[in-house]
DNA sequence: GCGAATGCGTAATAGTTATTACACAAGAGA
DNA sequence: TCTCTTGTGTAATAACTATTACGCATTCGC
């Protein structure tokens, strides 16, 4: 069909930027009103262009949303992953694991994305499965390897690896959940409570200093 | 305006009885498939009667949502106040907590309420904000003040009683809400998962038996 | 039974928005 | 400069469904 190929770079690259101002504007009108309630209309609006261009490059509106989720889809993967990688102590690793995903997922326009996200899983069973399949199974995966390694490495955990994993992550996420659901009644934890919750998780693993 | 009284009872019975067949229908259908995907007509059509009258008895299609919502509202809580007034011991008592509280959220029919509930919350904040006094801060505080108490009996917590009380509901919850939200991809824990995390917290709070 | 209140059934209203169609303009390549 | 691909702007399409309106049937109170 469009067997251009390679040397139109020009074309190209118009499309690209094309590509990118629709995923800006899309993400910031996402993050500030939320899915369901932005129309195509305002994105275009706001990135310049036109919808028959914006459907073109995604298909429909869904696959807008799949395109502005896939930036934010590794942030707590990525966090773990780095910070597993480092060697530090348990107790250490953990605290920093806990700091980090706390300010990430506490900010704003983050703690909207997990609003989304959570809103379209609700909504839509394909887009859950999808979502927890890339993102949340990730995050969990990378937990449950670093307590293994421990557990090979001669830490005496007070349970199975998995479980202690399991645990640890869900004493953070369950935070970020309520207050993206709760849009911030819920009073947000503090840094001095997440290391609280920390200790609380260290003694009972085993693993306090 | 229909200032007929008291003596009316018959046609109050027959308002009643539409009324519970309004609300019946409408939790079924909002449970088999939520609540934006369920139209009034739909309602109408299972529980016999007429929109007008429908409109007449909920205002609106949120009204009737409350209305539904007001049966499973204090579930959490009645659990824990119920428990807690036997005077148990804290490891029998959160044990007992943990199970039945899995019990209940972990049915379908309770889990698409939950659903229901985060759903509506994340799209409207005044909803998210009524429901959280009104639900969640009922159980919150059941919870909180057992833990006072054993405090005050001499129990020796390891932390502040409030925190542990949280973190143990968070344990519990954090289950139900992705159960919710994946749509039951994430496995469910079971019952046995449910005691080992009590366990755990039951150590890490210095409550083992 | 009678008459009025009241619910019933149906249809019209009305606003929203994703999605598609199409004629035009503008930029790329030769 | 000329041509042709490609994006643009606008308008039409096309449901969908909450909400309101209204004439009719039913049932209650007497």
């Amino acid at each position: 069909m469009t067997e251009a190929g390679s040397t139109e770079g020009l074309q190209q690259e118009r499309l690209d930027k094309r590509r990118l101002a629709f995923q800006q504007a899309a993400r910031e009108l996402f993050i500030e009103q939320g899915y369901e309630r932005t129309t195509l209309a305002e994105v275009v609006d706001r990135a310049g262009g036109s919808l028959a261009t914006l459907y073109k490059l995604f298909g429909n509106k869904e696959g807008l949303l799949d395109a502005v989720l896939a930036q934010s889809r590794d942030l707590g993967h990525s966090v773990v992953a780095r910070i597993s990688a480092q060697g530090l102590s348990p107790a250490e690793t953990l605290h920093r694991v806990g700091a980090e995903l706390n300010a990430i997922y506490l900010d704003p326009p983050n703690l909207s994305v997990v609003r989304i996200v959570i809103g379209r899983s609700i909504s839509d069973v394909e887009f859950a499965r999808r979502f927890f399949d890339l993102s949340q199974m990730k995050a969990k995966r990378a937990m449950r390897a670093l307590f293994r390694r421990w557990a090979d490495e001669g830490f005496a955990l007070n349970g199975d690896p998995e479980m202690l994993a399991d645990l640890f992550l869900s004493l953070l996420v369950f935070d970020f959940q309520s207050q993206a659901v709760s849009h911030g009644f819920m009073a947000p934890p503090t840094e001095a409570q997440v290391r609280e919750r920390t200790d609380f998780f260290l003694r009972g693993a085993g693993l306090a200093g």
